[in-house]
DNA sequence: CGGCGTTTTGAGAGAGCTCAACATCGGTGG
DNA sequence: CCACCGATGTTGAGCTCTCTCAAAACGCCG
């Protein structure tokens, strides 16, 4: 889900480090100095924003193959913290030769900022979705848009994905179970 | 509002021609064939996507400055409507000249791959906002953004913003005069 | 003055959120 | 094998909040 696709960024992280974090654990916090890119190979982060009012938004939930806070390639410090949700394993690459090498080899760019233009449909779109007021036009939307539900045991993800209570999606769930 | 800045594409959109749409007149709808791109120079559209169920989503209200539907770039057909709010000036560049300057020009790639990453963290933002269930809790999380409430006549596109209905941003602004 | 759009406030109904109880399933360890 | 445990799924009841419909005050402009 959430699935922003792959994006062939294998030959621009081609030769990066791998470094691996433990459940819980800090990629980078708010107010660090930017001093690489990190793409996630394996497990999922969370990049969270702390208002100051005591709310806690969750601005990305990255998977294998996403690039965390993509706007820090042009941003001196951090704008929010990136945890590990679960075993990490990441590819880290310098930001200075981050962005040489989108600078010196243009089908790089390319994909990358193409990359980027979906991830701003995709989020364009979350964002209509959970405006929608009700939670069975929230879920026929998502599922418009090509969404399968997944398996037993990950709903709650979906219900986070369209920013709801589980329970309401279990309801809603079940409803259209009894409906057909 | 929506603010989401300048981005200088002067040099990207500098010789390319101008047209003008009426009022709800159409810039392009779903299903046509991408052949060029459209940088807003005055007045506002909407894109617009229809569900088929009857749900209208609006995944971007452009104003000044601002490109239209930035995945069309990669893309041979569009996704959704655009039409115009009010009367609109556009500078449209043929698609492969623009993909041919980000190719050739660096500097050009990396100011359009900037602006794609901040309006990814806007609308993830927005997204975010748009998922916590209270009025109060929408309007204090955009306030701490940064934004600032526009004139009076302006509020009603808060509340779009917001994604909330009109009445329910205003009761939540008499709330606060009130509590001051 | 007379529209027209925005702002304001009211009342009611609907829908989600919260809290809570319980079932289910998979894994752990005795 | 079975008891236990945690996480997920399921359903219920009540509260709160927004949405919807409605009415009216306000401001702007022809």
């Amino acid at each position: 889900m959430i699935a922003i696709m792959s994006g062939n960024f294998e030959r621009l992280f081609a030769d990066a480090g791998l470094r691996d974090f433990a459940p819980g654990e800090a990629l980078f916090r708010a107010g660090d100095a930017v001093v690489s890119m990190i793409l996630l190979r394996s497990g999922h982060a969370e990049l969270v924003r702390h208002t100051g009012h005591g709310l806690r938004m969750i601005l990305q939930r990255a998977g294998p193959g996403q690039v965390l806070a993509e706007a820090s390639a042009w941003s001196d410090v951090y704008h929010c913290d990136a945890v590990a949700r679960g075993p990490c394993r990441a590819a880290v690459l310098s930001r200075r030769t981050f962005r040489m090498r989108l600078k010196s080899a243009p089908d790089l760019a390319d994909t990358w900022a193409k990359n980027l233009a979906q991830a701003v449909q995709a989020a364009r779109l979350r964002a209509e979705i959970r405006s929608l007021p009700r939670v069975a036009d929230r879920l026929g939307a998502w599922l418009a848009e090509g969404n399968r539900l997944p398996d037993k045991g990950r709903w709650q993800e979906v219900a986070a994905e369209l920013g709801v209570t589980r329970e309401a999606l279990y309801r809603e769930l079940s409803r259209r179970r009894r409906a057909g």
